[in-house]
DNA sequence: CAAGTGA
């Protein structure tokens, strides 16, 4: 396979440049402040001088203005130790419950300026796609969560004259909500001037692609092949998507179709568009239906009182952890943008009081995580009702035994249409067999779509293995952290909470800029974690399974894991952090006596993915074949699902130990792979740090699937 | 046993 570098050293100065804009940022500094997630931060400030209905009136800092503030002030943040040390001292109250504590000395900084100054206007040149618009910059009536959703209402509305004319929606039950509203100059610079990633898919290749199910429809070429409406279209541009990806190629027509969707595509391929715009693009054609009647007609009066009204989300997407939910979000508000439909997302450890006003401004698109949800459905905040879209990411760990009751809780046992009469929708990079028969529950008549072999990983990313016992991990980790390239970010996985903290303290006291996450971390840590790595100010992560899927982060060149996962997915999972949408990225694991459960399914990942496999793991994965009585299977099976044995399941097949049959499971043939082991050459623990340097400045943006 | 998901 050839590599086709498309970006050399010049995009590492724009990174640098980037830097420095984020390190220049304001702190908040205000005391006792509360915590405000990210995703309801970066308000307008016009907001605030709003005399309406919104409560802003107890002093109401939101971080975007505090930013601005403190901004200004030469607040020269220096090195990242600052900060961590400030975060020592924060520590103790960490596993008790800390949830929603202030944050003093917290930076909320580079969230908010992230606009680089918000009443400037960006070149946005050849992105502007929304035809005709003549009415660009009158700033009248935007959509947007800020202003456009405070439009809705009419000043002094609630103590009224009753009856349902205060709500101005209702004089747009009529309104087409296929036809792009105003757009939005800061908002439109807020949403996209961030869009990173020009993809490079003029030339991808061939790469084995099943979809079968009665009637599937054909895929598309091009985004123009398929009528998603002047809005999604309009976005498209914004965002420079140029071509799809083909996991998009396929489930784009598929979900416009109206068909349920079991996809499994490689990690970094584009699956969170690739639902997003069809169902939206879906909402915009239909209008709201229902679920804007049934949204008004909880609207009530009690006591005098107002009393908030019950949302009915349009399409419900599911996430697993919290930061996967917020990216999520923030892909929606991009292909919502100049619609009507307004994206909410709700969460555990973020203010619940915040997230239910931010409801009630409307719902329309929820993105939630399943605990949450659950918490907002019972106190009558959200209702499933008129949900017609219903999206799985990450879909078997949604669907394993940590999260499946919950998910029966909110689709099965409360009031959600029933299979058929909603559309379902659901997302992977892995889906283990066993849990494909269980996700059949949940579908109607669905097609299977795979893209590539289910649960493979991309071959843009280079996969070491190395023998290290557990007293030399760390040193190893100094070597390989010192050997990456100053600008590049390294994501290093363990397996639990306390040895996150450990590794995190190590690596501090060693003078790196570190952070990291892991669920015995406050939100407010987490997210601040998470925004310090994408920005660069502290370039290593340590993190446990809580990053391992779904997140999207750009510039991520070096995935180490620091202890393996017990399973193949989770592993899949978390080296796809790095070699996405076209990258190259390197993944290096630390394997030793303590691993031997992953052995044969990390040698064949290997061996599929045209990987060096290092001789000893070769054996080893020889001897377990023998000694195993469990082989081939993630462990989570081998203690019993609940009183069900999906081996005596229809369909389910009696090959568990088959890889091939496992992978494509229930849905057809087998793809091969493996078969051509032998001729590698051996890639002992020596060799390897003098081979790594090799990877430190070749990582370039080549073409899809590494051709 | 670990990780994640409501307080």
């Amino acid at each position: 396979m050839s590599h086709v570098a498309v970006e050399g050293s010049h995009g590492l100065d724009q990174q640098l440049a980037v830097l420095d804009l984020n390190s220049a940022d304001g702190q908040g500094v205000g005391t006792g402040r509360r915590y405000i997630p990210p995703h309801l931060r970066n308000k307008d400030v016009s907001q605030n001088d709003s005399p309406g209905w919104d409560c802003h009136s107890n002093g109401f800092v939101n971080g975007y203005h505090d930013g601005r503030i403190n901004g200004t002030a030469n607040f020269a943040r220096g090195l990242p130790r600052n900060d961590r040390g400030g975060r020592g001292s924060f520590r103790g109250s960490r596993n008790g419950g800390s949830f929603n504590q202030p944050m003093h000395n917290a930076g909320y900084g580079t969230y908010e300026n992230k606009d680089g100054g918000w009443n400037a206007v960006v070149n946005r040149g050849a992105y502007t796609s929304f035809g005709g618009r003549s009415d660009r910059g009158k700033s009248v009536f935007f959509n947007d969560r800020g202003a456009g959703s405070r439009g809705r209402y009419e000043r002094g509305g609630f103590g009224g004259t009753g009856g349902n004319s205060r709500w101005v929606e209702e004089s747009r039950d009529e309104e087409d909500w296929s036809k792009p509203m105003p757009p939005n100059d800061r908002l439109e610079n807020e949403l996209f001037s961030a869009s990173n990633t020009g993809i490079n898919f003029e030339k991808y290749d061939d790469i084995p692609v099943e979809a079968t199910g009665s009637n599937a429809p054909g895929h598309i070429e091009s985004f123009h092949d398929v009528d998603m409406g002047e809005i999604i279209m309009g976005n498209i541009n914004l965002t420079r998507y140029t071509r799809p990806t083909p996991v998009q190629k396929y489930a784009i027509p598929i979900i416009k179709a109206k068909r349920d969707l079991m996809a499994c595509a490689q990690t970094g391929s584009g699956k969170t568009a690739a639902f997003l715009l069809p169902v939206l693009s879906q909402i915009y054609s239909d209008g709201p239906g229902e679920a804007l009647q049934a949204t008004k007609a909880s609207a009530q009066q009690e006591n005098g009182k107002y009393v908030r009204r019950k949302q009915f989300p349009i399409s419900l997407v599911l996430a697993p952890t919290r930061e996967l939910a917020l990216q999520i979000y923030d892909e929606a508000r991009k292909f919502a943008y100049r619609s009507r439909v307004r994206p909410c997302v709700v969460y555990g450890g973020a203010d619940i009081g915040q997230q239910i006003r931010d409801l009630e401004r409307g719902c329309h698109l929820l993105v939630a995580t399943p605990g949450r949800l659950v918490d907002m459905m019972e106190r009558g905040k959200i209702g499933m009702d008129y949900c017609k879209y219903l999206v799985l990411d990450e879909a078997d760990r949604m669907l394993d035994m940590g999260f499946e009751p919950q998910i029966r809780r909110i689709v099965e046992q409360d009031t959600m249409p029933p299979k058929g009469a909603r559309q379902t929708m659901m997302f992977s990079a892995t889906f283990p067999k066993e849990i494909q028969i269980l996700a059949r529950d949940f579908l109607e008549e669905y097609i299977f779509l795979a893209v590539g072999r289910v649960g493979s990983t991309s071959e843009n990313i280079t996969q070491k293995v190395v023998w290290v016992e557990e007293n030399d991990k760390r040193s190893f980790l100094l070597d390989l952290l010192n050997a990456a390239g100053k600008d590049s970010l390294t994501l290093v996985f363990v397996e639990t909470k306390k040895g996150a903290d450990a590794l995190e303290d190590f690596l501090y006291r060693e003078g790196y800029a570190c952070t990291s996450i892991h669920g015995d971390r406050s939100q407010r840590d987490r997210e601040e974690a998470l925004q310090q790595f994408r920005s660069g100010r502290c370039p290593i992560m340590v993190a446990t399974a809580v990053a391992a899927r779904g997140l999207d982060i750009s510039n991520v060149k070096h995935v180490i894991n620091f202890d393996l996962p017990s399973d193949i997915e989770e592993y899949v999972h978390r080296i796809g952090r790095t070699g996405r949408v076209g990258n190259l990225g390197l993944a290096t694991s630390f394997y030793n006596d303590k691993n031997s459960n992953i052995t044969k399914d990390l040698l064949d990942i290997l061996v599929e993915a045209k990987q060096e496999v290092p001789s000893w793991l070769e054996n080893l994965a020889y001897e377990h074949q023998h000694k195993s009585t469990n082989r081939g299977r993630p462990k989570r099976f081998s203690g019993g699902f609940g009183a069900r044995d999906y081996r005596q399941m229809p369909g389910a097949g009696n090959t568990f130990g088959n890889r091939g049959a496992r992978n494509t499971g229930v849905h057809g043939g087998n793809r091969g792979f493996g078969g051509n082991k032998g001729g590698f050459g051996s890639f002992g623990g020596d060799s390897y740090g003098g081979n790594y340097g090799n990877y430190g400045g070749n990582f370039t943006q080549v073409d899809w699937w590494g051709n």
